[in-house]
DNA sequence: TACCTAAATGAATCGAAGT
DNA sequence: AACTTCGATTCATTTAGGT
């Protein structure tokens, strides 16, 4: 059945069969190494490590592993600066065959050491986290939900190449499809959540300002470090206090300083000895919240900008529509993307609004009106009728 | 190194190499096949009819593959094995193959259709999107984007066990990392967006009210109909008006209705014939915008080249005259050959222009002012205006 | 102190044309 | 095919420095 299952998945290659964890195996081992030792940072490669812990042990997982960025080169801001990127070794796969390997060894020696019960998250950007999804399914996890991590300040993409890369994902995923009584904290989560559920898209600010670790020279410590508000929202939402929370890639240990923040024990395996060691001194430093604090403080969503194409989007404008001054002779059209035309001119109804008044900057909000009902609206008018109605279908 | 990251990407493992498109191959089957019908929705399994279809001939495909409802039916049955499942599963282990085998065939078949620097949207859940990423990346696809769809109105989580599921995920490729021509209309989806870069989170609600297409009995027609929205958001990001966008699992028609309406050509791929048949009526009711709202935005990076020579030719600028920085203080002098010279040193207007601030890099045309009428005026307003007189004396 | 402006920066698979 | 040149391109936020 084994040889089988790793034939099928995917034929990616050949997976390490060796590798998964066996039923009599783990107790077998589990005789063989010391007891688990929490809120410490194991200084290793953490497939060595993860196999030498007693198996069925953690609680939670959360993983973030290499992303495979497969970067090349250098790139430059428009000023002509350099994006200081991830190029560390760590970060260096041969091809996705050998990443797709990597994958299968730590998530299975993961596995074991979850117990029955226990969940795990693992985050990742599109050039992983495909790979990492589908060998989970393989080896038999089974997805609880997908969650998208919304960045409110991400990086722009500066060549105008793409669209902004605003987002990473994460998979949370119990140890298989009869695994339910998994820890999620539903109740806790919707209160603190304006009696809303708590839906699959998070929004969260990238890590920067104190938060981020930075070393003697003021050089941020680790390229990568996570947001501590993103490791409360998934401690909070599938573990409880005293539970062990188990990081595989710790890093500078954001998931060790905010598990004793909240209560929570960790295990972390680092193989980078200066991030290790950052991340004692961080988690020295923290100090744990009083047992009644426990509860979510939630990222409260900002109001939504609403750009000019979504009204079109939303049938409140049609393409096509002349948009006019207040006194009716500068005339543009709408097009389907939400820019407006002057002639041959194409822009923003911002940049087209500044051209047709001779200014440097103009509010087209303002400036632009649309005939509705025999007069002229601006349409900012149908931006407020627009908000109003979201507000309403959130409310009911 | 790129050659080696593609190289790799191939031999990920025992792929059925025959379904990849060859050079070569293509020219021999289209000698073989009726031309491209557009605008028609081709009755017929999506891979037959694809292989049926002429090499090299689609500008854009969107894609909304099967979630395989028999891979979750049986994925739901009971595990024996709690401690390790990945051994004993069978019939998941013959899903999961079965979907990886549908999906890898119809991938590939879409990409021999795809016009060398044509692009892939696919849209999915968890449930299926990672085997649908891997198979691309395994198939030499390079991936641009992930996106996510975020629905404002999701369905609730009925039984509280999970956050809501509140979003899908689209990834957007090209057949391969050296396909960098393909089609990105960056600035329109930015002056459409408050002159904000377009991101890869995209807030829609979900396809209801009138626009749901409704049976005799008042029944959608279709479990899975998409937003109009969403599918004018992705033609008019990578689309151009008179394009071919093909979607081989047409269901009730929602691309082809929006490619009508936006001025591009569809090919649709269904085998449901209630569903073609759907499809075929709803697109004959909808109404193409006009040209006028729908001609191309000049992007900024396809305007023809002027080289600054070109300027003192047409005696914009006169050799001898002096250029500086936007603070007056770097000076160089213009030669009549369109060099310009910072003291002794000799070169182009981005060379001294990189050279005078000790970048790698610059863009003279920004870098460099000259007195105009008692201000200094960027060099590229003068490039802009003979662009202006050119544009005119072509129109006449 | 308060306020304003300039500078820095983040998991990034981020050209095209001509020689 | 490799190399050179042209020249296009950024958002939210924090921090530092100056008035």
């Amino acid at each position: 059945m084994r040889t089988a299952q790793r034939a099928h998945t995917r034929a990616v290659g050949p997976k390490p069969q060796s590798k998964v964890s066996r039923p009599g195996a783990s107790s077998a081992v589990l005789a063989n190494v010391p007891d688990l030792r929490k809120n410490t940072v194991y200084l290793g490669d953490c497939i060595d490590v993860l196999r030498s812990l007693p198996a069925e042990s953690v609680d939670l997982v959360f993983a973030d592993p290499p992303y495979n960025l497969q970067l090349e080169g250098q790139l430059s801001r428009p000023d002509q600066s350099t994006v200081d990127g991830v190029d560390d070794d760590w970060d260096k796969f041969e091809s996705f065959a050998d990443y797709d390997r990597f994958t299968w060894d730590w998530l299975s020696a993961a596995r074991r050491v979850m117990k029955p019960d226990a969940t795990l998250f693992v985050i990742g950007s599109y050039h992983n986290i495909f790979r990492v999804g589908s060998t989970l399914q393989d080896l038999g996890f089974w997805i609880l939900n997908d969650i998208v991590w919304l960045k409110s300040n991400p990086m722009p993409n500066f060549r105008g190449r793409r669209f902004t890369n605003a987002h990473e994902t994460l998979i949370w995923a119990s140890k298989g499809p009869d695994a339910k009584r998994y820890t999620f904290n539903y109740e806790a989560l919707k209160a603190g959540n304006e009696d809303c559920q708590m839906r699959s898209d998070w929004l969260f600010p990238i890590c920067t300002g104190r938060e981020r670790l930075k070393n003697g020279e003021g050089h941020k410590v680790h390229p990568t470090q996570k947001p501590e508000a993103l490791l409360a929202r998934i401690l909070l939402s599938a573990s409880h206090p005293g539970d062990v929370v188990l990081d595989p890639f710790f890093g500078t240990g954001t998931t060790g300083a905010v598990a004793k923040r909240l209560g929570r024990s960790f295990v972390g395996i680092e193989r980078d000895e200066t991030y290790a060691t950052a991340a004692r001194a961080r988690i020295e430093g923290v100090e744990p919240l009083a047992d009644e604090a426990l509860s979510a403080a939630p990222a409260k969503r900002s109001e939504p900008r609403v750009p000019f194409a979504t009204l079109i989007e939303a049938g409140l404008v049609e393409p096509g529509t002349i948009l006019t001054d207040a006194a009716g002779r500068t005339r543009v059209v709408v097009r389907p993307d939400g820019a407006v035309a002057l002639g041959a001119i194409i822009g923003s109804i911002h940049k087209i609004g500044a051209l047709a008044q001779g200014l440097p900057a103009c509010n087209g909000w303002t400036f632009w009106h649309v005939l509705h009902e025999g007069r002229l609206v601006p349409i900012d008018a149908l931006r407020a009728g627009f908000r109003a109605d979201q507000r309403q279908a959130r409310a009911s």
